[in-house]
DNA sequence: CGCTGGTTTGAAGGTCGTCAAGAAGGGTGG
DNA sequence: CCACCCTTCTTGACGACCTTCAAACCAGCG
């Protein structure tokens, strides 16, 4: 049981980057050690709330967003199980955006002080973890570039694209196949589209045999025209960067 | 000659968040004392190169952004003065955006290990930093969400309004009117939008008597209608925010 | 003076949003 | 087991917003 969390997901993950001691991975572990079973639905932080947690998924799939003014909602990212969300702003006091889980879920909250003490106590950890940060990081980035610059279709191919390679990561994607429980709605708002557009666009892809979308399960036809189509270049993903000196 | 380098814009900046003690200060101004000039249009990373370092802006106007493979380019920040570029990613060794110069500009360059020194050595400097990297994300996040949902109208606005804030902060700005080195094609480029279409936007702003742009000189008339227009709000970018006990 | 980079304007066409409504699933209760 | 919800998906028509193409204008500068 006890290998069990210290074995999580996460872990797994940066211990691709920098290989973790055990002493590491006992700190890694007993941050997620507030383990908490969500809801389908339910939301664990609210923008502007202060005194929030930060949250590391374990499993099932979780969104941040933004609500503005006219009740629109931009979804920034997807969490999925290892991802992080949110551990930035613990250390301030408001949260810049609202979390919630789209499917049933486990995550882990963090508070600020037990994340101040894993860094200062296991440097090397903390360094894996900025890592992990800086990767949300560049998929936001990336997010930006593929809503500026680029048509529905492109969007939707990048986002695909991405999303195919973080659950390659982490085994549950094949080259060909994965699961997706968003629905076009959840999709639209995350790629700044409407829902029906969303629809038209997921048809277009159909039909131009390139990727299919049905009963929550994507499935790839065309991997490298989609990829061209995406403008697609996966590098910020994977930790096979070279590191600093550490 | 060194009090003026300790004074710098960002140890104004980090010292809005945490009061550093003069240690800290001299550390701080160590990070930033490799200061080069570089000139309108000079380019300091490339997207993808390795070995690079990050910057903290000293004068002048920067921007950060990405190429695309059909040529186009989507700007993800402008950053001025006491702003960082590429902090984070110089403990990785790719650098995931490229970074360029719009102005005759004074910068300093910094190398991964003398970061990872200042941090260790000066951990209240390190959370300080962090911070100010969050309010980076959290701008990012912003220009995200303003992209994905709000028209061209409502894009600019927001741009302004944000941009209007952040000078104000370094006392580059009154409440009505600032400098604005920015052509119609950046801007363009930073709002996913084309040049001409960026240039009736901006007609319509003044049409309205909400902003004038003319001669690299920002105006605004009704700073009420605009925030309303991009349902703006800064809380995001000034140092107010509680911060965690350190 | 001509050149260059930036700004401005017009016209036409495509992408995407809006409005409206129907079809297909999945779960619940009778 | 079927009727009845609900949510999600799907399709069509129309219009708004934005892009594309083309061209003129202006200011600064060698």
């Amino acid at each position: 049981m006890a290998d069990q969390r210290i074995d999580s997901v996460l872990a797994r993950k940066l211990n691709a980057f920098i290989p973790l001691s055990p002493g590491e991975l006992k700190h890694l572990a007993a941050l997620q050690s507030n383990q908490l079973k969500v809801r389908r639905g339910g939301q664990l932080t609210r923008e502007g709330q202060t005194g929030h947690k930060g949250f590391i998924v374990q499993s099932g799939w979780a969104c941040s967003f933004k609500i503005l003014p006219d009740g629109g909602r931009q979804i920034i990212s997807f969490p999925i199980a290892g991802d992080c969300c949110g551990l930035r702003s613990v250390l301030l006091r408001t949260a810049d955006h609202s979390f919630s889980v789209l499917t049933d879920a486990v995550v882990s909250a963090v508070e600020g002080p037990q994340l101040m003490k894993c860094i200062t106590e296991a440097p090397r950890l903390g360094t894996a973890l900025l890592w992990a940060l800086s990767r949300d990081e560049a998929m936001i980035v990336e997010h930006l570039v593929s809503i500026g610059r680029g048509n529905a279709l492109e969007r939707t191919a990048h986002f695909f694209m991405e999303l195919a390679e973080r659950l390659s990561l982490i085994g549950m994607a094949t080259e060909t196949k994965f699961e997706c429980p968003l629905s076009q709605f959840v999709l639209a708002d995350a790629l700044g589209l409407t829902a029906i557009h969303m629809n038209r666009t997921l048809r277009q892809l159909r039909e131009r045999q390139l990727l299919t979308l049905r009963k929550k399960v994507v499935t790839i036809h065309d991997l490298d025209r989609l990829r061209k189509l995406a403008g697609f270049q996966g590098g910020y993903l994977n930790s096979r960067t070279e590191t600093a000196q550490l």
